[in-house]
DNA sequence: CGGATTGTTGAGGATACTCAAGTTAGGTGG
DNA sequence: CCACCTAACTTGAGTATCCTCAACAATCCG
């Protein structure tokens, strides 16, 4: 689990951008190195945040349960993104779970250093601040979607979110670099597995996506943007 | 639409906690004091961000509108909230359209000023970040409702959200304290004005509240939690 | 006293959920 | 390598929720 990270992997992420040697030779010194396996947890939602993270290869899926047993998906983990900063959330808590959906590194600090660092690396408080902003305007995004547009629409956006942060160019399309059931398409867009099931089958008869066990590769990505913009829906 | 604002009027507020004396006076020294009247907007969503804010007295809404021309309300600004933060977002625009539901008087700053004073005032800088935090996690409960709860549940949290952010108590129950809407709270659950009139009419038959144009007292907040638990639903 | 905004209520229908059964793909162990 | 088992997926039928459309009533304002 533990591991060693070379400071050459992480020094060209955002996160740490504008830097100096000195500052990042601490932040990282400071830090230590895990690795997780695919469907390894992280942490676990209501346990008390001992650390925050840095992804830094790899992919995880942030959920929360509700009170009745639902799952929904918070968002996907991808390499740079802080994550588990419950101290930027005033809670004490994790307010989510994190599992590893493929094979991933993190850096990973004890929680009392936030403040710490944060004071002493002003270029990491801002942009742990930016973070929190676009996570913040992503929410939003989220809730406006499920406020104002119809299932199809709202799956056609979370494909193209999916393939923008984690898609892979290759031949024929945009791949999906890691493992996604229909499953964990319908808790992000506040569906069943069914209608995901469904629409994924009538966008494969158009040729715009093409499906499989835990796949999906995007054909025709603007035909999609097309779907996600109310203009031409796929199902009767 | 200029005021002046009193140092005595804001000192106690949450966001200045923990500052003192000469910091409060070279923060408040440096804003503007501006008075709203009902129904007038402070900024409009795509405006490029001049300034940020902080609510004094009254109350607003923030509202965005998508791109088909539906409108949604993103949140209540009630007295002592941050608001307008655009730098915090990462934005240079404003993302949506604040307007004063009730008479109100607000801080104001140049934008230019967000960083210096952020820098020059550390538990400002902290009291901003924990904005940040609670409003995201207040984003992530609406995705999780609106994902998860059907309409009669998402009214119910919406209500009670207003009844303790901004109810008055009064003899026979809580009194949200400014005009509301069957409208405004359709656009806050994400449904028609048709339903919640339906849902209300059920809830003030059930002895929950009582209704009025643009008026709401919650008469048993406690059934009211039941309500938005998924216990006791008071449609057929 | 109009006129406008806000709210009520009914009927009909569409979207998407539930329930149910069956199929496919992949991993495991013999 | 094949048989088996499970998890993921597909598809159909029936239906509930909630939206749309429509007409009307109430309230407020000047």
């Amino acid at each position: 689990m533990h591991i060693q990270i070379e400071r050459s992997e992480v020094e060209h992420l955002a996160l740490f951008g504008s830097l100096d040697t000195a500052g990042l030779d601490e932040i990282v010194g400071a830090a230590t190195g895990r690795r997780y396996r695919a469907s390894d947890t992280v942490f676990e939602q209501g346990e008390q945040a001992t650390h925050f993270f840095v992804l830094v290869r790899g992919r995880l899926r942030v959920t929360q349960v509700t009170s009745e047993g639902q799952q929904i998906i918070i968002r996907m983990v991808n390499p740079g993104d802080l994550f588990g900063i419950a101290k930027a959330l005033a809670t004490l808590d994790y307010p989510g779970t994190a599992t590893a959906v493929a094979e991933s590194c993190a850096l990973c600090w004890p929680m009392q250093m936030w403040t710490g660092l944060l004071e002493r690396h002003p270029s990491l408080a801002i942009q742990a601040m930016q973070t929190m902003g676009s996570r913040l305007l992503e929410a939003q995004l989220r809730v406006r979607e499920l406020s104002t547009e119809e299932v199809e629409r709202r799956v056609a956006h979370a494909v193209l979110r999916l393939a923008n942060q984690s898609g892979r160019k290759e031949p024929g399309g945009v791949r999906i670099d890691f493992p996604i059931s229909k499953q964990d398409i319908a808790e992000m867009t506040g569906t069943t597995l069914h209608t995901v099931s469904r629409i994924l089958t009538a966008w494969e008869g158009a040729g715009l996506v093409e499906g499989g066990r835990q796949k999906l590769l995007v054909r025709d990505p603007h035909g999609l943007v097309m779907v996600a913009d109310g203009l031409r829906p796929c199902l009767l």
